[in-house]
DNA sequence: TCGATACCGGAGCGAGGTTCCGATTCGCTC
DNA sequence: GAGCGAATCGGAACCTCGCTCCGGTATCGA
């Protein structure tokens, strides 16, 4: 299923042994410094923790987005398939949405400074977007689809907008107590619904 | 009116003619440079614009924030000033609240990276976020409360956190052409109003 | 005019990202 | 098992940027 295979490193290419083995050393590395520093952690810090130069990582990863795509993969796949099932399952395709809307949330926000990442500009975090929006966006868009054949929605708002807004709402919501990014994305999409 | 000054820089404690003459100088190159690079352009840019050394610019202006909320404190002034008005002018407090979230929503989304440095935790900028919460906040729980008391929203969401969503959706705005900040910002206020 | 004081300007330090290249290790062949 | 070419490793080096520090200088008051 699904072999979009980026330049995100190589799962499989790799023919020497040690290459493979640092690769994943790397990720490891690198999902616990994510988890203890943030996303943007410094490049050094990664390669220190993994035991291995930076010339590696960088080689493996050719930007920190290649990085970050890896790590989460697995995570933003199961989001993804997710969303069918959702669709399939709930009693109606705004529910539906709702609760993938809350799962989509639920990963942004667990992750340090992962929403920030996703809207930076700055030159190697564009394929983080680009990525993010390959797989997720088909799913967002049938879900709004259906939700809108069904007339529980104002119609005029595509996928993209909406992923984009969830993801700005969820910008900084790990470090902020007073600041819940739940329930204003669960506000944003109230206001979606048909006022009728 | 409204002396709360803060440490920004000095507006009328200055005593040198230079010192003086070159803060100006300073406050229209920032601002020059801010609408052509964003209000992260580096230091250095703003002092060559400004065609003056980079301790001149740190001595006026301490923190990158403090250079910001200068060039910015008429604009934020106009927009907490705007609040009780439409206020006392709208038919609604809701539809206050409506209008002057527009307001607020058209400036952040005309300046380059300013929602962004809001959020930004980065060291330096959380004077940024002060000013605007001591600045706005106040404002914009009026008119929620307003809304509140009139029974046109629900309950339970504090201004700080409904100014931090709505700078958040803008976050990016203006580099974006497919995104449409205003939209979303109108659909989370919808989402506020009671169903009933 | 003259001294004290505040100000000016840029060299310099530290942090972080990215590149580059010599040394090393691996996999394959004989 | 030894040799060889190529891929990989590792970190030194370079760049950018924020911020500090201090010698030189202009300004104000007496």
């Amino acid at each position: 299923m699904n072999d979009s295979g980026r330049s995100t490193g190589s799962s499989a290419g790799s023919k020497r042994k040690d290459a493979r083995r640092n690769q994943q050393t790397l990720l490891d590395a690198a999902a616990a410094v994510f988890v203890a520093s943030g996303v943007d952690a410094p490049v050094r810090d990664i390669a220190a923790k993994a035991g291995v130069g930076m010339g590696t990582i960088y080689r493996h990863f050719p930007t920190r987005a290649d990085l970050v795509i890896a790590v989460y993969r697995h995570q933003v796949d199961a989001c993804a398939e997710a969303g069918p099932a959702l669709l399939a399952a709930g009693p109606t395709p705004h529910a539906a949405l709702g609760r993938w809307v809350d799962l989509f949330v639920d990963f942004l926000v667990t992750k340090h400074g992962l929403a920030a990442a996703l809207q930076n500009d700055n030159a190697g975090f564009e394929t983080l977007h680009a990525y993010f929006l390959d797989r997720l966006l088909p799913v967002c868009t049938r879900l709004l689809e259906a939700a809108a054949a069904a007339g529980e929605i104002r119609p005029g708002l595509d996928a993209y907008q909406l992923m984009r807004g969830i993801g700005n709402l969820c910008i900084g919501a790990e470090s902020d107590a007073r600041y819940d990014a739940r329930r204003l994305v669960a506000l944003l999409v109230a206001g979606l619904r048909r006022p009728d």
